[in-house]
DNA sequence: CTGAAAGCGCTAACAG
DNA sequence: CTGTTAGCGCTTTCAG
């Protein structure tokens, strides 16, 4: 039996070879090449490092150096699959990197988020991606005009000179709009959620742009976020009762798509016959559904990819040039049976 | 403009009152009352932390407390719905209390989990809620060895004496597969992932144990956990096909139910004519689907609350009492058309 | 009631 | 090449 007793610390293991703190730290750090540090000693020290199983204490090691390698990661909601997912594919490559991910939820919050975004701070988080709510601008502000890495995503503010990674929402919509119309359809419905968010703002516009262009005219339904799932889908069965001259539906995000198909299950609606569907933002009961539901689907791992290739380039240039890059990804309209009459 | 300039420490606001640092922090630890420092000087202090917007460096005071206020959250995969849920729960709750969670995923994988379990030991998480693969048992002993808070939930180790949170898995399935004998399915298959964790054993043994008492034979199909979805479906299909008996299929998680829906689509059989479906864990895929299918449903809001409630607890409790406290959760069966005959 | 001072464990400038 | 040492910012014992 090792005896690892209390906490083993740097000291220990330089008292233990007999020499200083210093020539262990460098060994750790990986600089002893650069530190003429003989390869003999380099090899004790690692050595015996493996032995007693040393891990420098991070704490410390943060304190000193003002660098935690934690990244926060805030989004909308972390059950949503669409987070879910991207966070899945930011831990992978974070964790391969070395950082770790805080994550949390802001609930489309205000005050909430900037609650969090100052915890993140007192936490000393090496890096922020944030899928921000309306009226934070000032915290975004703040936290570039410290030089924080910061990356948004899903959404993004126009006004701010930050780094944002987003899709092509109004295309993507525009898209699916007009297929939509292709399809025959003459009363397209968007069942959107009340938010001046800017992904929510795009995706409405490419409805309204493909409207216009075949003289259609508009008819939106505006649910909040922050509604009960039964709540939002009383009211898209309402909505649909009392607009009955709808003929298609289209969803401006999966949770809406996913109780849009409840209210149209309840009103018994055949799709794509009575009623033609299409949703923004794939997900496994879209592809599952009987019939399967076309959908807006987003890149989620290259997404992530950005998302983090992003925050790491910030960190490595080390406090050096500006880089505020928006990357704005395509979309790809998966045509399901919902909106494809001619399918089988 | 007030100057923020950088960083103010405990000492600026110190100085700037002209008394000593360990007074503001008495102060900012609400040690006042008991160190009997007056109203009046303990009102000043406060303002000023207000006014300068002062926070705590939480680097230093967790070097120094030796706590970091951080749960490490390990769990299966962050992206599968199950856990996100959970993930949102714990999140919120934690947050309640002052607590940041560190997630990750173990992908089931032994030698990722050891990793990530001594990444989070450098960090000095103060908790560990995990969901263990197995060949960790002497990982997780060593975590208690040390008197680290530790909660498993999802599985468990009956070997180990460690607090866990759990569902009734062998009495879940039980009761499902009993349901579909009642419906007077003759041939039923039951799909799950190989693996020895104790929720998978304990899911099987209520699958075999309602057979047995049918006098009924078992017909299992074993897929990988790291099988590629398509191949997972596949395997399912061929399943299906080569054993043209089986009239009902039992999925023992929900990502295999999401896969058997897909088998028996591509297939073209009718639930629940041709075939009896029900899966465990509960999702809405499978409410929303045509049929909607039968699923276990496990209590994930009170799973999650009982996984902050243990932790906390051991985190008061400082170091005093033992106290492996098992919960064991119902499960309720949601009986949906995918294995009711009878329903409309 | 309050202040001085000793670290927590580590990094890195500086001086050999 | 290596050792000494000064903090990083905070908590807390021990003396007044």
């Amino acid at each position: 039996m090792k005896e690892e007793k209390k906490k083993i610390s740097i000291r220990d293991i330089a008292k233990q070879l007999n020499i200083s703190v210093t020539t262990v730290s460098f060994i750790l750090n990986g600089r002893a090449k650069e530190k003429r540090i003989s390869d003999h000693l380099k090899e004790k020290v690692e050595k015996l490092v493996k032995e007693v199983n040393y891990k420098p204490n991070r704490l410390a090691q943060s304190l000193r150096t003002g660098k935690t390698r934690i990244l926060g990661f805030m989004v909308e909601d972390i059950s949503n699959p669409f987070f879910a997912n991207i966070a899945r594919y930011i831990e992978e490559q974070a964790y391969r990197e070395g950082y770790k991910i805080l994550y949390c939820s802001t609930e489309n919050d205000r005050e909430k988020t900037q609650e969090l975004i100052s915890m993140f701070r007192e936490r000393h988080v090496d890096g922020y991606i944030i899928t921000p709510p309306c009226g934070v601008e000032e915290d975004i502000k703040a936290l570039l005009l410290d030089k924080l890495p910061v990356v948004l995503f899903d959404r993004y503010f126009p006004e701010i000179n930050v780094p944002a990674v987003v899709v092509e929402n109004k295309k993507g919509t525009y898209n699916a709009i007009k297929s939509l119309i292709e399809q025959g359809y003459k009363n397209i419905a968007f069942v959107t959620v009340e938010s001046d968010q800017s992904q929510m703002m795009d995706r409405l516009q490419g409805y309204e742009q493909a409207l216009r262009e075949h003289e259609m005219l508009p008819n939106i339904l505006k649910v909040k976020f922050h509604d009960a799932t039964e709540t939002i889908v009383q009211k898209i069965v309402e909505f649909i009762r009392t607009t009955d001259t709808v003929d298609a539906l289209f969803f401006a995000t999966n949770y809406l798509g996913v109780r849009g198909l409840e209210a149209i299950r309840r009103e018994g609606l055949v799709m794509p016959d009575q009623i033609g569907v299409i949703t923004f933002d794939d997900h496994d009961v879209f592809q599952l559904h009987n019939p399967s539901v076309t959908a807006v689907s987003q890149p989620i791992e290259e997404i992530a990819r950005q998302l983090i290739s992003n925050i790491l380039n910030q960190l490595d240039e080390s406090e050096g040039v500006e880089h505020p890059q928006t990357v704005v990804l395509p979309c790809v309209l998966m045509n399901r049976k919902s909106s494809i009459r001619s399918l089988p």
